[in-house]
DNA sequence: AGCACGCCGACT
DNA sequence: GTCGGCGTGCTC
């Protein structure tokens, strides 16, 4: 009898069926890995999703050539929560096992029981007071609450709770999945991790080769899986047996949405769609909640747990204002830094104690500009400006990766002069140097940390006290924990806070927050400056004071009256075309055909701020849906009306793709 | 998304 | 005369 296999591959589409020959039928079980041949000339490794008897009509159906597992290697949950990701984030199942491990061609290794140490004797990293009752507050919420919120300021050991929470799942036979959204924190918390859990935990994240990640996988399948993964989002895809509890930590980050490519899922709501289906607890940690999760903390739908006291009492951080357009005005400026910046720095550096400095942009200059007739070097291939680096003399652009050299000569005027606009991390690393000439100095950004390695080195050198000043973006933020640093500066709060998006006060809350929590020694005050021309504006105090629940409930006050999350569900639809004026027409059509269904609800067409990348036209529409409205239904009518539009012959090379809950 | 095929410019 | 630029179309 002829059998057909509907495979799943790596590739922008849902299934592919193929004929699997007499030989392989046994084997060919939904869940089991195989090698198919794709296209003219490529091999993948798909999975079985079903098989069946019917032959697929009107093409050629070619044959499975190897099926690579005895037994399934993705369980019916794993199905279940893909399926659920491409459903909900409005992309084809290919593009959601895209982001999975099992994609290699090598044989998978299953780990020998004996390599295995069992139950090793766990320390008991004591809790304090405070921390032993919000332990137990945890406990209790979760007795009626399948996701809570452990709201804890910075410092205040919410780590050691999590291992106290894992322990006792771990004890109960439950596996626990630690999810935290950056490698940079990855270092430090797994060494923790690892002196307690030893060989209990897996630790997984994109940056491992395909090797390491598949010796992860392949233990998840064994009779013997870890009991606790630490990862960052796609560690979701992994196998789980018997899942108790998900933490997600850092709940706020807005690095857990993936932004390109799709699947552009959230990992802390999907974290929670996949607790939910294994009938296992979330527990959502942070020093500053997101909106999201504070407002259903409040409403009651999560339980809520407060931490306010530091650890080992730690004071928090003074923040201080620095207005600088008074200090402009007073001529109190030397190129980023304000007088008593300097000044605060200079007296830190005495003391011996360290320094960072947090501007949220990379490069030297935002662009270069002619002194002459302000002509600006831009990407021909994208709608931005370019963007100076000093390091290697060269004008790079930030969206495709293009390069060029700067121009000797303007090329509209033949000036030769040009001035450099905006400030990124190489620039204030140059003004650094140039008023701290003894300081050592050290800067952390995309173009410094390429590798992992190069950015645990970094921590690790800065850490040991080889450097001064730490210069960096946000990656200097996250949760790193030094213990001699004695001032913060954020050179410029102006530059994230005008950003033109909805988010963009509450983001500038979490990062500043986060970023003077690094601020701080054993029994001293750590300071931290903060440069703005906003220096009155209700953002900025609110930010100065730590005042959360103020800034909550002014910003929650903007978001109901102009219908922002977390009153609607927002989805934006993107479309892309390589010529602008065939684009425009059909980004009109799809609008009114949405508007047909959703009325005032779509919003555009538009040009997003940045309207061409690489060479493609974009045009986006949004959607800012009721919350009541049943997302699988207006699902369907978005891709029903994808469908209608695409199906006419001038939109055969349209690009549409959605971005579900944008960050 | 890749990847091959195909049709027009600067090289030996 | 060809090498190679990237626009276009297909993938069971």
């Amino acid at each position: 009898m002829s059998l057909f296999a509907d495979i799943l591959l790596p590739v922008p589409f849902d299934s592919f069926t193929y004929a699997v020959p007499e030989s392989l039928q046994a084997k060919a079980v939904r869940g089991c890995r195989v090698v198919v041949p794709f296209g003219k000339s490529k091999v993948y490794t798909g999975v079985v999703i079903r098989t069946h008897s019917q032959k697929p009509e009107g093409v050629e159906v070619k044959q499975v050539t190897e099926v690579l597992d005895d037994c399934p290697v993705v369980n019916e949950l794993q199905f279940k929560f893909w399926q659920w990701i491409a459903d909900y984030y409005i992309c084809p199942l290919g593009d959601v096992y895209k982001g999975v491990v099992v994609k290699t061609t090598a044989q998978m290794q299953f780990p020998s029981p004996l390599a295995i140490q069992r139950g090793m004797e766990r320390e008991r990293g004591n809790l304090s007071p405070a921390q032993t009752q919000a332990y137990t507050s945890i406990l209790s919420s979760f007795e009626t609450k399948d996701i809570t919120l452990l709201h804890g300021v910075t410092s205040s050991g919410k780590t050691e709770i999590y291992i106290h929470l894992i322990n006792k799942y771990i004890g109960e036979g439950k596996q626990v999945l630690y999810l935290l959204p950056e490698i940079a924190l990855t270092t430090q918390i797994t060494e923790r991790l690892r002196a307690v859990f030893g060989d209990e935990m897996g630790v997984y994240h994109s940056k491992f080769t395909e090797a390491q990640r598949l010796k992860v996988y392949g233990r998840q399948v064994s009779e013997q899986p870890y009991g606790l993964i630490l990862g960052v989002r796609s560690s979701l895809f992994l196998p789980f047996r018997n899942l108790g509890l998900v933490i997600v930590d850092e709940e706020h980050e807005t690095s857990y949405k993936q932004q390109e490519p799709a699947p552009r899922y959230h990992a802390r709501n999907a974290a929670m769609m996949l607790a939910r289906m294994f009938g296992a607890k979330t527990l959502l940690g942070t020093a500053t909640p997101s909106f999201e999760t504070y407002h259903s903390a409040k409403k009651g739908r999560y339980g809520y747990v407060q931490l306010t006291q530091r650890y080992l009492g730690m004071q928090l951080p003074e923040i201080r204002v620095i207005d600088m357009k008074e200090m402009r005005h007073k001529k109190r400026v030397v190129g980023a830094f304000s007088l008593p910046l300097i000044e605060e720095m200079r007296e830190a550096l005495k003391r011996k104690e360290q320094v960072i400095l947090f501007q949220n942009r990379r490069g030297f200059a935002r662009f270069l500009e002619c002194r002459q007739c302000g002509w600006v070097p831009r990407c021909p291939h994208c709608d931005v400006s370019l963007t100076y680096h000093k390091t290697t003399q060269l004008l790079t652009c930030h969206y495709c990766g293009y390069v060029s050299r700067p121009a000797v000569q303007c090329p509209n005027c033949g000036e030769k002069h040009f001035t450099d606009v905006g400030l990124g991390t190489e620039k204030v690393e140059d003004q650094t140097m140039q008023l701290f000439p003894d300081a050592r100095v050290l800067r952390m950004d995309l173009d410094t940390v390429k590798t992992r390695l190069q950015c645990e080195r970094i921590i690790r050198d800065f850490s040991a006290g080889k450097a001064d000043i730490l210069i960096g973006t946000q990656m200097v933020t996250k949760g790193l924990d030094f213990d001699n640093v004695g001032v913060v500066g954020v050179l410029d709060a102006n530059t994230m806070l005008n950003q033109p998006d909805f988010r963009s006060y509450e983001r500038t809350f979490h990062v500043v927050a986060q970023v003077a929590g690094r601020a701080g020694r054993k029994n001293a005050v750590g300071r931290v400056f903060l440069q703005t021309s906003s220096a009155d504006s209700d953002i900025v105090r609110q930010i100065a004071a730590n005042d959360y629940w103020g800034m909550f409930f002014q910003q929650m006050t903007e978001r109901r009256d102009f219908g922002y999350p977390p009153f609607t569900r927002l989805i934006y639809v993107y479309l892309r075309h390589r010529d602008a004026e065939l684009l425009e027409h059909l980004a009109q059509e799809m609008a009114e055909k949405l508007r047909k269904v959703f009325g005032q609800r779509v919003l555009g067409p538009d040009q997003p701020p940045v309207s061409r990348i690489q060479s493609m036209h974009i045009r986006k529409i949004v959607l800012k849906l009721d919350l009541t409205m049943a997302t699988g239904k207006v699902r369907q009518e978005l891709v029903r009306i994808q469908r209608e539009v695409v199906a006419s012959p001038v939109a055969r090379n349209l690009n549409v793709y959605y971005d579900v809950d944008p960050q």
